[in-house]
DNA sequence: CACAATATCGTACAAATGTACGATGTCAAG
DNA sequence: CTTGACATCGTACATTTGTACGATATTGTG
């Protein structure tokens, strides 16, 4: 059902920094890193080909580098991601997974009330929306 | 802060087993294994001593074998893995992961009923119960 | 008690992952 | 142009993970 390989931690972490910016070269992706997280700029450089090898990113020659961008949108990647987690930890149950958070106390006041917020807006819409999931070509 | 190292997939499967059951043998796990998911018994034992190497779980013998049962407990792990999802998705905030289960329908009406339940509880509760988290020795 | 069945133990080995080196190409400034 | 700075490319290599083999120990049953 998911046709490429699946993300590595690693290949996540720098995925998310080529989402953010809608893009990135690999000197970029370095610099965005987290202080304290300090990877050469060769491993950045192999994460980003990976990315690319994996079908995640596509690559364009930008002046003396390359910009890689997102080929997959991030947000169907994020959906497969939780999607397997869940599988994984939970046998594709989401209830169970969103009780750990609230008896784990993961959810502030405030963001106790924005989910019950989000509950208001989820009962109006029954008609189901498929969820337009193509991928961006080049 | 976590001192044991993290649980690979397949170990993870078959932790998870070992838990529903409070205890199991190779033998135990590989018949709990899903149709489909056929792996060998040297494989099933692997993963068990792995596990047990790892800290998750104890060992007794047991007859004949070998009786492997949780050390760490399971929901300690549970949560240790969410967290560390969590952190490598959403830079450790919870709520965006409801919201994109809410919001890509991965809960049932009836479970959203639920969850709205499990909200009024939560309100309930405002003093801080610090959740005691101790391993389990043999 | 001897044996067939079933365990365990030590070990192996390929693929995936984390991390990086050396050689070579390119471009902007002197 | 030449050179230095910074890129890319191909490759490497240790660790972790997925999966399993062969040798040896244990035991219920004939």
């Amino acid at each position: 059902m998911t046709p490429r390989p699946s993300l590595s931690k690693a290949e996540l972490e720098v995925a998310r920094i080529v989402w953010s910016r809608k893009g990135a070269t690999v000197r970029q992706v370095l610099e965005a890193l987290p202080a304290g997280r300090d990877l050469d700029y060769k491993t950045v450089q192999t994460y980003l080909r990976r990315l690319e090898a994996k079908g995640y990113l596509n690559t364009r020659r930008e002046g003396r580098g390359i910009l890689y961008t997102p080929r997959v949108r991030p947000g169907q990647v994020v959906r497969e991601t939780i999607n397997d987690f869940i599988h994984r930890l939970f046998d594709g149950e989401a209830l169970p997974l969103v009780e750990y958070l609230i008896q784990d106390r993961r959810l502030t006041d405030d963001e106790l009330a924005q989910l019950r917020a989000m509950l208001d807006q989820a009962e109006q819409r029954s008609p189901k929306k498929p969820a337009s999931r193509q991928e961006l070509q080049p």
